[in-house]
This record gives C-alpha cells, sequence and structure tokens, in this order.
DNA sequence: CTACACTTAGAACGTAAGTTCTATGCGAGG
DNA sequence: CCTCGCATAGAACTTACGTTCTAAGTGTAG
C-alpha cells in the first residue's frame, strides 16, 4: 500500500469514508464526482482504478457502489454489547429494577473486538462505582464486561444480587460451609458474608475497559 | 423495534448482513432475491418496506443498494487501532525495531469504541508485558490504547524510548531539574533516571482493554 | 360464504450508474 | 521539437436496479 497520494486521491479516499460513515453504504461514482468537485466520471474512474491498484480499496467492477476500502479502514470482527447501567464495587448499592437487567432493554450498546470475549454469548456491560475492586485493576468508572450466568466458580469475580438488601454488587465469590464470603479486592475493605440462599450470581466479569 | 420476524424476514436481514461483511457493501433487491431463493422482486421490496417500518433498516429511495442495518445489527462508531506489538512495563526491555512502529506495518488491528478515544487520532495499541504500572490498574497481558505524541506533561502515563538502552518501557513521566525521573506505578518498584536527551517520548496511554 | 390482511408472483418502466471512447493540457526526458 | 506518462474533460452507450402495476394465493374472523 503506497503512503504518499495525490491530493485527489486523498480526498476522494477520505470522501468515501465520510460517506459510508454517514450512509451506510459507499458511494456512487457520481457521489464522488461531486463530492470532490470533480468535473467528469471518467476522472473518478480513473483515480479508482489507480487506487485499486495501489491496495487502498477493492473494486467490484460492473457492480454500482461495488467498493469496499481496505487496510486500516475496513472493519473487523465487532461485537455489541448493550452498556446497561451501574454497579457498585463498594458497599452495595440498590438498584431501580435489577431485572431491567435485560440484553434487549439496552439503549446504550458498545461494541468491543470480538476477541475479547472469545466467543462467549450473553454478554453484557456494566460501568463500576466504587473502589473495591482496585486490586483486581478495576476502578471506579471502568466498564466491566459481563457473561449472563447463574452459577461461578470460587474466586470468581461476579456481579451479585443480595435478595435481603435489595442490591447488586461486584465482588470474588468463595462458598464457604454454611455461608458465602464475598470478598472485595481491596486490602482496606472486609468482606461481606450472606446466607446462600440470599445471594443471587448475575454475572461473571470476562473483560475490562478503560478510557483516560 | 418488533421482536419476532417472519422466517422470511428474518432470513432477508440475515442475508443482508452477512452480504454486507463479505463484500463491503449492501446488496440490491436482486441480490436479496437470489439470495433468499425469493420469485419476485416486488417482493423483497414488500418485505423491505415492512422491515423498515419495523425499524430493523433504514433506506434511501430510488437509491441502488441504499440501505442500512440499524439496531444491534448496524455498526457504531468504531475504530481501527493497530496492535503493532508489546511493550515492556517492568525493566525496559530492548525491542527489535522500535522503529518498525509505523502505523501501516500494523497487520493485527483491534477495533475500539470510538468514544473510548475521544476523538484522537494517531492512536495504536501495544500488549504490555510486566507489573510496573499495577497501581495504575493496568497488568501483565492488558492491551494499552497509546496516542502517538511527542511530548508528555508530568505525570503522563507514556511509553519512552531510552536512546542509550535501546530499549522502551512504560512508565510515568516527571521532568525534574537536569534529568527525567521514570516512575513505574508500583509500589515495589524504584524510578528510572534519564538524561533528557536519552529519553524520547513515543506514545501516552489513553485507554485499556483487557480481557480474562 | 364473504371480507380482509398478509404474502407471493411476473412483467414492465424509467433512470441511476458503471463503463468506454476520444480529445486535451502539462511536465519531464531525450 | 517530439514523445510519453499522468491527469483532466465531455459525451455517449448499456446495463443494473429501484419501483410500480396487476393479479392471485393464503389464512383467519365474522
Amino acid at each position: 500500500m503506497k503512503l504518499e497520494l495525490s491530493s485527489r486521491r486523498r480526498a476522494i479516499l477520505d470522501f468515501i469514508r465520510d460517506f459510508i460513515e454517514e450512509r451506510g453504504y459507499p458511494p456512487t461514482v457520481r457521489d464522488i464526482q461531486n463530492g470532490c468537485h470533480i468535473s467528469s466520471t471518467s476522472v473518478v474512474d480513473y483515480h479508482l482504478r489507480a487506487l485499486e491498484r495501489e491496495g487502498h480499496l477493492r473494486r467490484d467492477l460492473k457492480v454500482s457502489r461495488g467498493l469496499e476500502l481496505l487496510g486500516v479502514a475496513g472493519r473487523a470482527n465487532m461485537v455489541a454489547v448493550p452498556l446497561i447501567g451501574h454497579i457498585a464495587a463498594g458497599e452495595p448499592m440498590p438498584v431501580p429494577q435489577p431485572d431491567a437487567w435485560d440484553v434487549v432493554s439496552g439503549a446504550d450498546t458498545l461494541e468491543v473486538p470480538a476477541e475479547l470475549l472469545r466467543g462467549r454469548s450473553e454478554v453484557y456491560a456494566l460501568r463500576v462505582k466504587g473502589d473495591s475492586m482496585v486490586d483486581a485493576l478495576i476502578g471506579d468508572g471502568d466498564v466491566v464486561l459481563m457473561q449472563q450466568v447463574n452459577q461461578a466458580e470460587d474466586g470468581d469475580m461476579v456481579a451479585v444480587w443480595l435478595k435481603g438488601e435489595r442490591s447488586v454488587t461486584l465482588k470474588r465469590l468463595y462458598r464457604e460451609a454454611d455461608r458465602v464470603r464475598l470478598e472485595p479486592a481491596n486490602s482496606t475493605m472486609a468482606p461481606i458474608y450472606a446466607a446462600p440462599d440470599d445471594v443471587e450470581v448475575q454475572g461473571r466479569v470476562v473483560g475490562v475497559v478503560r478510557a483516560y
């Protein structure tokens, strides 16, 4: 792929990118003509051929809008994940309707690289409130990707619903003889103990995303 | 957006999704007709109208291939970021060709939500080796998103190239009277000091992504 | 049964859009 | 000067493609 591009080529490539971004499908030769102030469709065709030769795009001849951007401009495997709310990683925090945690209700969605999920399905995202998981490298404001599961291994980082307190919290879960220990990953905080019947596992952390 | 879909509609939607995935642009009415074994273009048109009414897609009338998938099927704002290698967040680690850090050489690319970048350009990704940044909630194996910059504010988390040692490392940078302090975010590790001429800022951390 | 909403069908129409042809201007090299 | 590669121009050709029209086959409710 060539690095230097004439300003004309550059403009055409940028126009195509913007057009797809905005409309969801590629432009026609004449769209490009107008968008880049080119006087003739043959000139556009000429440059498109050049751009294809240089590897910047792929053309399907005789097909309307038959072009696809290659390279970094092309799209990779992404998965849409609903960002459905907040979760307390400190003191358990009452949640309005925990059952509103439904995949379909996600107005906000977050797209993450598919490789981050490793093929898992039923994944949703929550924004973390609080600092109880800092030792697990999860801080206030981070977004955690959760897999919707009902069971957990000892030591898994899970979102649990405490029926008695009507609240949800993010903790590491350990089963003990007659109770469940919910341990924050923060050396300054004490674990919470609850009756097995009182805790309901909502999901397990499978990823973390953070922006500065 | 309706939840239940007739098998015909389902098939059409799936076909459109796959078609775009594979070719980079949407199908024509007749592509759909053939792909879904429908006998007439008018039937396709009929169902497309219905799907648009139900909010599954958007059509631009009179425009060839003028359709765009909406909802989770549609693509959110994503940015392609080249994942161009590893970076030591422990002891400085010699890198084969640090100048190969070129945006074009990224064979591997990672797509991240645009909101994570907040409009920044010239962003690339590196996988972190070592534990020196654990106090900043960045652990071994995490992927950091780097913005390509040449200068940094005091306290910024940056990738620096140490000319003398021919190595790259991830640290917080502080300017001092006659030297530069490179401080790991790990209380058990000591800072590194270097001459201002010896350090070259390669980039600044703008995000973190982690998979379990 | 009729009535109605939903779906399927085939054919035709008009134009959007990819392509091709020919001609011209410009700069570098011989 | 001429030639050659690169870029620009305008117009015409041919087809792909969205749309529309008409007709008929379902199933369900009254």
